[in-house]
DNA sequence: CATTTGACTGCGT
DNA sequence: AACGCAGCCAAAT
């Protein structure tokens, strides 16, 4: 049973939203929230966004959350997101002009 | 009640 | 294009 946490509830239900395929920047997740702490939704992410697909939240960049790049690498690809391939140094980027989630 | 800490962002160099 | 610095927000200690 889902109990009241404020932001925190707010913040997963966001990225429970953002349809499969689709990419959110921090910033834009919080700015629905009526709030600017990007930092704030990584922190949620950080703690409960083991229930949520924490991979289409990404930065403002379109680099994947620091530190799980390689996880989200394979949702991106399992899930047909258009990413835009680096260099060679397996190093990546979310082509958000392509994919990035509008409400 | 004050301080610390982030899965961040934008701008300047 | 890559790197560094400063600004912001909410929760935890």
């Amino acid at each position: 049973m889902p109990r009241a946490e404020g932001f925190a509830e707010a913040v997963l239900a966001v990225v429970a939203d953002i349809p499969p395929g689709c990419v959110a920047t921090y910033g834009d997740v919080a700015a629905l929230l009526g709030s600017r702490g990007a930092r704030m939704v990584g922190q949620v992410m950080a703690r409960s966004g083991a229930e949520v697909p924490w991979w289409r939240v990404v930065r403002a960049s379109g680099l994947p959350p620091a530190g799980h790049a390689e996880r989200a690498l394979i949702e991106y690809e399992r899930e047909g997101t258009p990413l835009r391939p680096s260099t060679d140094d397996g190093g990546y980027r979310i082509d958000l002009a392509a994919c990035r989630w509008r409400p």
